[in-house]
DNA sequence: GTTTTCTACAACCATTTGGTTGTATGTTAG
DNA sequence: CTAACATACAACCAAATGGTTGTAGAAAAC
């Protein structure tokens, strides 16, 4: 493991699946340039307020944006921690992948013991 | 951008999407280690064969996985590259994140010209 | 105070999702 | 050839998703 990382399934659940929306991508990208109202974020879109609403409730329960008040508006703000743990995820992914890829390799070299290599 | 990614927003939905399932990541984690048919990934799990190749169909669209026949057997082997982008993807997001930080840094720098720290 | 702005939330709807069972087809084993 | 196995795919169902409109409350503006 790269990373101890300490997400349950649930929560990779919601986090993958928070980010398999254009719209909420959009709005991950715009709340880490900069916190944003939700009614701000909402102009940006041609859906409705409550629509945006919903999405930014999404990216919440994800743990990827978090609302802070100030005043009568709602801001909301990117999260990047959970940003890098969804990518020490995949990351640990492509691990698994090179070990595997070790593993062959090593496999090979015990087949092909050292000084009979040239033979096929 | 740190690496050119060339996903349309419908790809990476999908990639997403494909993620947001524990079933599917564990199907992907095995499939790296080592592939295995349709019906050995089956094996592992208390769904339907039914139920699992659907769960391998979606990782197949997200390019996730590829189907390999063997003989009357399908072959199911995870698909290092797309991971690699879902994960540059994700590093994006943070590189966004830290212009951001930078911008601050660099705003407050102009606030306080040089010579003139100390203050506040 | 009244009005406007921003947010919250419920109710509703169409579509997608994640599961099931059942049937059909191709491939290997005997 | 026949039987067993691995896959494909359709039909069905309950629950979740992504959108809508409408109503209500809180904070700010006037």
């Amino acid at each position: 493991m790269v990373v101890e990382n300490e997400l349950t399934d649930d929560e990779v659940d919601r986090i993958f699946q928070a980010l398999a929306d254009t719209t909420r991508r959009d709005i991950v990208t715009r709340v880490l340039r900069q916190e944003q109202s939700v009614s701000a974020l909402a102009g940006h879109y041609r859906m409705s307020f409550a629509a945006v609403q919903k999405h930014v409730a999404v990216l919440e329960r994800a743990a990827l944006v978090t609302k802070r008040r100030r005043g009568r508006e709602q801001v909301v703000h990117g999260n990047v921690a959970t940003l890098r743990r969804a990518a020490g995820l995949l990351e640990d992914y492509e691990q698994i992948w090179r070990g595997r890829a070790r593993a062959i390799e090593d496999l090979l070299a015990e087949e092909v013991p050292p000084g009979d290599r040239g033979a096929q």
